[in-house]
DNA sequence: GTCTATAATTAGATAGAC
DNA sequence: GTCTATCTAATTATAGAC
């Protein structure tokens, strides 16, 4: 790829999860690349071309690493494997924010942008973890909390300080990325995601 | 308060909920509303100044409902009311998703807008819920689960579904604001809180 | 209180030079 | 591959009639 796209695509990521599809303009990361705006066209095509591969060029480092994860899990139980992706889990949404920002941006109301992001990137990943989950909860429990019901708690749980950090900044006055404090936060959601599972806090030692 | 103010301010919520202040115009609201767009500058003086409006309106409501719970609480213990507030939140979320969207569009990175926002409405109610999951936490698990990191699970927990339901809907075919789904949900959540508090399953009823 | 008219700025996109 | 120049449409906001 071409130093230029490079670039373009780097600034879009962040422009279009700080501000929205619809509140990123052209011109502003053209601006922030040092080029000028009929650049990104000649590249891109449109705006929302644009769009569609700054969010497949995010997509492609995570749908990455779930996959080797999945590799280096062979033979360890589904309730192990859930509780080192629940760890890795919080490590990336502290370092690539712009996932969560980005689908929950585009995911208040149906449209053919967030549809495609589904079908493409989101669908996938997600009935993986749905399966880990009905596969880890002890017998009876899938009636109280549907695996899917945990998932969405388990995203949105590990999702929100980080989505929105300058919500936690301005509580607590620190950042929500300080390594501390997301290790804290890693640690947190694996003792929640243990105690779904029934494992007792007493009998389990350090899961990562 | 006018009729007109008023239908201003609903579209107002629903849009800038949608599409972030950025990505929302005046001249959209003032179509939804039937009236020409000169008309919000008479009513609101400027766009900052009607969004100000409108999350002071958003806010209204869910502030005199949590005072409303603090008073109906007296003398239950904080995790009954630890519980119920988890229900009614999951419910409040369902109904008003416009206010976490809210949160999580400006909350991205620090701005006066957010910290107006944060000052205003967030911190007191952040507060309160932070001082009852600290009085409810079985001794020791404070240092495993920080109140405040308890918080923040909760809320991303309950609200994500909601502030995505286009998520949801594309993953399902199905609304997450169905009744019984929401209902679901607030099981689910209560569940949690109960194994995050040590509450044995086997042992307790229904909380609502 | 609501309108029309309009100013000043910015948006995404195209044409064409180099 | 990158630029300048420019088109058309949409943006927030103001002035002034009724």
């Amino acid at each position: 790829m071409s130093p230029t796209r490079e670039t373009i695509l780097r600034h879009a990521i962040h422009e279009f999860a700080a501000h929205g599809f619809e509140g990123t303009s052209t011109s502003g990361i053209a601006r922030l690349c040092g080029v000028t705006q009929p650049l990104i066209h000649y590249h891109f095509a449109s705006k929302e071309n644009l769009w569609r591969e700054a969010v497949d060029l995010l997509f492609a480092e995570v749908t990455g690493r779930f996959g080797q994860m999945r590799l280096e899990g062979e033979g360890q139980s589904p309730r192990d494997l859930l509780r080192t992706l629940m760890r890795r889990f919080v490590h990336q949404c502290a370092e690539r924010p712009e996932i969560a920002q980005i689908v929950l941006r585009e995911g208040t109301h149906r449209n053919p942008r967030f549809d495609w992001l589904v079908e493409r990137h989101l669908s996938p990943l997600i009935a993986g973890i749905s399966q880990l989950f009905a596969a880890s909860l002890p017998s009876g429990q899938a009636e109280v909390m549907p695996p899917l019901h945990v998932v969405f708690v388990a995203m949105g749980g590990a999702n929100l300080m980080f989505s929105a950090p300058a919500f936690f900044e301005a509580l607590t006055g620190r950042s929500p990325t300080a390594p501390e404090i997301v290790e804290t936060h890693a640690d947190a959601m694996v003792a929640v995601v243990d105690r779904i599972l029934g494992i007792d806090p007493a009998s389990s030692g350090v899961s990562s």
